[in-house]
DNA sequence: GTGAAAGCGCTAACAT
DNA sequence: ATGTTAGCGCTTTCAC
């Protein structure tokens, strides 16, 4: 009973051309609600498509309107709390101005990536938005070729030739930092990413900056990097506690991070923020729910996602955004930072 | 400099036939490694496709072969963590069969699904996959019409029409409650959700039979409804914590609601496992990043939808894989759970 | 082994 | 207001 493959061709214009004995040009026109045709003729169309079930084939539409509504996604994995949230923003603008989204992970695997691409490119997408890519400038001149405009997400591109919206990472670390240090913090460390993304490159620099601008120190065995997920964290974490003196606050690349981290200060039976004080980034729904609820710097990921699909959109309407969107990043003070201990 | 739409014709295969000074048909052959055209020729063709930096047309191709190599899954939002590992599975078998993945979240709204199922049809999808789908009746008889195999997972469809990959979520939630019997409690309850999906219905149901089985009383003042996410799990254990005479473990419907489930009891300064036990379900990467780690019973998310997209692939090329692909849910045991206090 | 021709299901002139 | 015709870029007979 279940059914297949579809193999059987299904029902086209001229079948219902001729159920309402008009030409298929007709039908054409009355399910597009063309104005030219008869309002009677348009109606009589119609219900006969309702009854059929008629679904008309995009894919013939889009092969002589030469526009297929559809976009492509590149993520490093939808796994990852921060992409999903960007992806249900996209979706939803997608959605509401009538695209569909292929969504593809590239793994952070290069020839993965440039597959994908080349999909994205014979499937004759619009557009496509790319997020937090750590791909470098191999799949770069790949999407350069692509004449179909690109958004980058998390990812500031200095190419010429696309658009991005990010968040202001220097600033947002920055805030976080100093918001330590107004607790009293002295010691501090940046727990990072090592995959050389832009944004991890951008937040170690707030954090040095801000340091500096205190006159305060910066130690090498204060930082580390971790994997951009719990799991580098723990890691990495662990090697920052080892270290000779180590600090009473660490600030992490991110949210995931700093999940890691926190199990990792538990493991020593240290507390967060008793021992050390401990801050994320992005702020993920579980940011609220980790013991204790973290301090972290919101990003407005979900309306990231929107923002790109509707600068994507205004390009294909041939509107002119902005070449880069940046958001500012709002420090959230949960029960993770404290003053440092008393030594 | 940037780019806009795409709306210079692309390169078709005429153009590279012309300048392989070959015929279109012999070219349309070459790429697709037809053994009819001869190496030395199909060598040269695609050399020119190369330079030329030709990605041949799949709409055109759909066109003709009636198949789009494109699936459509249906989430209700990819901001939930099930939802994205469950997704990340089925991409990753997708990407490795040649298919892409149409993303679409339904937000749980039946209109919005509709539309979304309607546009899959028109995009002539090969297949559909649909998870844990909170609707009913209306939208199934939607799917039933649809002439494309259509796989449900984590949504026990009885239509005749469908495959299903689920969790045997009955006994799954049995071994959690008799992991709780087994270390003394007594007095237990469930938080479950209150959307009335098939798998909650199961988890209760297992929860009861378990309770049965023990000779255990079965208090109403003991179970709440929450919404499937943190937020509903913090003010379903709030009326749970506010009963009479609580109880002194409580099963949740899943992971994200034991998040909030923590936080409520954490917030009435009580503590787990020392006052009350948890457990959860799906066990979510997060779940071993709890305080204290999180007991819970682990699904295969990612192979249930790895599972999902074969079964599709193999309904695609007519083979007859099994209606129902159920998996055993495992308990992981970590810190939430403990012998009860002793009154 | 290669080419010519037909046609997939639409849209868009151009007629009427 | 409606019909006719010509493609869109491919695949696929059917000839040669």
């Amino acid at each position: 009973v279940c059914r297949v493959a579809r193999d059987d061709k299904a029902i086209s214009i001229k079948d219902i051309a001729r159920r309402a004995k008009v030409s298929h040009s007709t039908v054409s026109r009355a399910l597009r609600n063309s104005p030219l045709v008869h309002p009677k003729t348009a109606q009589r169309i119609h219900k006969i498509a309702a009854e059929a079930n008629f679904r008309i084939s995009a894919v013939a539409r889009s092969l002589v309107s030469r526009k297929t509504f559809t976009i492509g996604v590149v993520v490093t994995t939808i796994a990852d709390p921060f992409n999903a949230e960007v992806v249900s923003g996209i979706e939803d603008i997608a959605n509401e101005r009538g695209y569909s989204v292929f969504l593809a992970n590239s793994k952070s695997d290069p020839s993965r990536e440039v597959r994908v691409v080349y999909s994205f490119d014979e499937r004759r997408v619009d557009g496509i938005i790319v997020t937090s890519s750590r791909v470098g400038t191999l799949y770069d001149s790949l999407l350069a070729r692509l004449d179909v405009p690109v958004v980058f997400l998390n990812t500031h591109n200095p190419a010429e030739y696309a658009h991005t919206v990010s968040i202001d990472n220097i600033t947002s670390a920055r805030a976080a930092v100093e918001h330590l240090i107004g607790l009293g913090h002295r010691r501090i460390g940046y727990l990072g990413d090592a995959f050389g993304l832009r944004s991890d490159g951008d937040r170690a620099g707030g954090y040095r900056a801000a340091m500096q601008s205190a006159g305060l120190e910066i130690r090498e065995e204060w930082s580390a990097q971790g994997d951009g997920g719990a799991e580098g964290g723990i890691q990495a974490m662990g090697r920052i506690l080892s270290s000779s003196k180590p600090p009473t606050a660490v600030v992490c690349y991110n949210d995931m991070t700093a999940l890691g981290a926190l199990r990792a200060i538990d493991s020593r039976s240290l507390t967060v923020p008793g021992d050390i004080s401990l801050t994320g980034f992005d702020d993920l729904p579980v940011a609220q729910y980790t013991h204790p609820p973290l301090t972290t710097v919101r990003q407005p990921m979900e309306q990231m996602g929107r923002r790109a699909m509707e600068i994507l959109h205004e390009l294909l309407n041939g509107k002119k955004p902005d070449r880069d969107t940046r958001y500012q990043g709002e420090l959230i003070v949960r029960q993770s930072t404290a003053p440092p201990p008393r030594t």
